[in-house]
RNA sequence: GACCUCUUGGUCAAGCGGUUAAGACACCGCCCUUUCACGGCGGUAACACGGGUUCGAGUCCCGUAGAGGUCGCCA
């Protein structure tokens, strides 16, 4: 049989991280199976609509590079795609749930619901709906509903005995049926719940394999039940665990809270938009690469079992297996994806990586002052994320305010002191110089050091210092001397030794 | 609180009864070097705890602890 799996996203208007993983492993799944990968949108709650947001959904997938084969806007044989357009589909699958007793109307109201959850919680114990409206004779039913009085449907689960599933990657679980709640299949606005419309969906349009986070696991034997009911074969159920991040914890006053010794305390959590994680369009506004994070992603809960670490899309859609996925929660790592990153930005072509760091330098520097190719070639190889490029390049525009101890340099056997002979003569060498090319400043520069009995480094090392006023660069003095210009490079350098 | 699940270094993770318990990120040191970075070499660091089963347990079983999830007419 054909694998078809699904991703199936509400629209929130962001791709959330954890929901971007779990469309990687359900795409690539599809992929290396020979299946299908169908995109299903879960928008049932009216109430919580975001315009635009299906866009989102689809603009990320495709960014990703995650293509599926049937879906709203690319159609296919089992839609519509959209659950709000299925409404219809729903109701006959619940009626005839009524009539076979696994399900039942119900005619509560919020105030007797809300008044019984309450008081269960006030007795420490866990609200259960106690089947009032099961017991309902048909002629009361029938009478309810010819009168307009609003219902919904619940499942009817059995008091006793135990229900159960199979995951891919825990096993066997199993619960006793009576710690199990009598859900709301229907809707009183007519629309079904998630748990409903995924299994009457999931089964409508084949899914073979359904992947999901494990926040499901709990509700996985309800919808068994509701399978067996139905006379329908579950799919093969895939719980993925949870994206986390390791995160300061926040006090009531909204500061982090400290230790005993005055560190942030902090706690893994899952991660979450609302609470200022980044999701993955947040990420790649911030100058991470598509393929990184994809990347860094799979690696987040699967393994190849290898020591390779570098895959592209096309090289996962043939490796990707569910043995390789683990059981337990993963903390998102930033480190790690920084340097993933960093690793792809070192790959781009050099054009590449100019066409894709122009706006980035643009923000720190005038792209008609300055040779964005030549610092280009400077930076690739010390790129990590993008938006570091314009606190890295921003001293050509304007030199920082630096304080002399940068001369300090033990290793380069530099003082402030051989600084300022440095630099005195190294003024005079510099307006000597006839064509300011790096291979002149560097040629002119290098035979002139040995004759004034100094080591390369107790020269370089303060000149590089005196014309960026930064301990680090991208480049040494005589790119950066190139990069600043003729007379920008004296003008520093004088107003250096001045201050020496 | 009840139920379900998970537990190998700071993080991602390999391991599927016999290993000196891989590898990567991070961190530290050394080398290279006109800085930083890159690169090369090396290092610190882990089987949550307690019982079993077994000749032998990170691997199997049972407890304990900790963590996560669920307990909505949200998905």
């Amino acid at each position: 049989m054909q694998t078809r799996t699904r991703f199936a996203p509400s629209p929130t208007g962001y791709m959330h991280l954890g929901n971007l993983r779990t469309a990687l492993y359900t795409y690539l799944y599809a992929r290396r199976t020979g299946g299908k990968f169908i995109l299903r949108i879960e928008d049932t709650d009216q109430e919580r609509e975001v315009p635009g947001a299906i866009d989102v959904i689809y603009n990320s997938l495709n960014i990703a590079g995650l293509s599926h084969d049937e879906g709203p806007d690319v159609g296919g044989p089992v839609g519509p795609y959209i659950q709000s357009q299925r409404k219809d589909s729903y109701l006959p699958y619940a009626k005839q749930l009524v009539e076979s007793g696994h399900a039942y109307y119900c005619f509560c109201t919020k105030e007797r619901l809300d008044a019984a959850r309450e008081a269960a919680e006030k007795k420490g114990e866990t609200f259960r709906y106690d089947k009032h409206c099961l017991h309902l004779s048909k002629e009361e039913i029938q009478e309810k509903l010819d009168a307009g009085v609003p219902w919904v449907i619940r499942q009817n689960i059995p008091t006793e005995g135990k229900a159960g599933f199979d995951d891919v990657i825990y096993g066997r679980v199993e619960v006793d049926c009576d710690t199990l709640d009598d859900n709301v299949l229907i809707k009183a606005d007519g629309l079904p719940t998630y748990n409903f419309a995924n299994v009457i969906d999931d089964h409508l349009m084949g899914i073979t394999h359904v992947m999901r986070g494990n926040e499901y696991l709990s509700s996985a034997p309800k919808y068994n039940l509701l399978y067996e009911a139905l006379g329908w074969t579950p799919p093969t159920y895939v719980h993925l665990t949870p994206v986390m991040v390791d995160a300061p914890v926040l006090g009531p006053d909204g500061r982090p809270e400290l230790d005993a010794e005055g560190n942030p305390v902090t706690a893994k959590r899952k991660m979450s938009k609302r609470k200022g994680d980044p999701s993955f369009e947040d990420l790649l506004a911030q100058g991470y690469l598509t393929e990184a994070v994809i990347n860094y992603l799979v690696l987040l809960g699967w393994s190849p079992r290898g020591e390779r670490e570098f895959y592209t899309l096309k090289e996962l859609e043939e490796v990707f297996d569910l043995e390789g996925l683990s059981k337990s929660p993963s903390v998102f790592d930033i480190q790690k994806l920084n340097w993933f990153n960093a690793e792809y930005i070192r790959k781009l072509s050099p054009e590449r990586y100019l066409e894709l760091t122009t706006p980035w330098m643009a923000k720190a520097l005038d792209p008609e002052k300055f040779d964005f190719k030549r610092l280009a070639e400077l930076l690739q190889g010390r790129t990590e994320v993008f938006n570091q490029l314009p606190g890295m390049i921003a001293f050509l525009a304007e030199q920082p305010e630096y304080s002399n101890d940068l001369y300090v340099n033990k290793k380069q056997k530099s003082t402030p002191e051989s600084a300022k002979a440095a630099l005195q003569a190294a003024l005079p060498l510099l307006e000597g110089i006839g064509e300011w090319t790096e291979a002149e400043l560097h040629d002119r520069v290098m035979e002139a050091i040995p004759g004034l009995g100094m080591k390369n480094g107790q020269f370089l090392w303060p000149l590089r210092i005196a014309i960026s006023g930064q301990q680090s660069t991208p480049g040494g003095a005589f790119e950066i001397a190139y990069l600043l210009g003729r007379e920008e490079t004296l003008r520093r350098l004088k107003a250096a030794i001045e201050k020496l």
